[in-house]
DNA sequence: TTAACATATGAACATTTATTCATATGTTCA
DNA sequence: TGAACATATGAATAAATGTTCATATGTTAA
């Protein structure tokens, strides 16, 4: 279905200040615990413990990689209580992880 | 023109293996100077001197690049004579670049 | 075959990064 | 206030990764 035909696209190299950016955030999609994180909340946000739970993971470990996540504003906090629900930022961040897998699922 | 409606939709929690080969294709993404490879490739094919001398990094260091980028199928080789000439290996891999691009850019 | 050129590769090094442990911070409820 | 719980964080360690240097492999043309 592919193969329309494309006229040549001329693809700009953007700054090299927003190539390093780029990079970087692709270097936040390439962990797999983060992935996982990313896939467990991507249904409904859910807290720390449960995410760790769900991965059989320990809790520092899932709050370290949250921290990675929030600073690359992938996911969202809210909280509630002694907890705090993490879910993923926007559909944005489903789509990035869809194209990836597009790719790996040949 | 984004907020249509989307179903409450379920996202399947992949295969583990499958995960870890996601964080994989996005790690090949987070790296600085494939990044830079692969939009030096994205109009033409180059050889892989051209791109060092484009990027002006050692014909070395693009070399291993390319390897990765290679192993991971998102380029193309074609020998012609003594020269190798590289190219992007389907739109698919241009995708997942603008996608990043639309989230680093806002 | 040899010289000149293009590319690939192995080893070494420096840097980055993920995880763990221990503990700090913050919240609720008695 | 203090105890119990949830989350965050700093330091330490081990593992992964990018670049460089030196050199090997492969190709062409004389």
């Amino acid at each position: 279905m592919e193969n329309k035909i494309t006229p040549a696209q001329h693809t700009e190299m953007p700054d090299l200040e927003v190539l390093f950016d780029l990079a970087d955030l692709f270097k936040v999609f390439g962990d797999s615990t983060r992935i996982r994180i990313m896939f467990t909340i991507s249904d409904n946000e859910m807290s720390v413990l449960s995410i760790a739970e769900a991965l059989n993971m320990e809790q520092s470990t899932i709050s370290h990689q949250l921290r990675v996540l929030r600073q690359n504003k992938l996911v969202r906090v809210r909280r509630e209580g002694k907890q705090i629900y993490y879910s993923l930022d926007d559909d944005h961040v489903k789509k990035i992880i869809e194209m990836g897998l597009d790719h790996v699922l040949e």
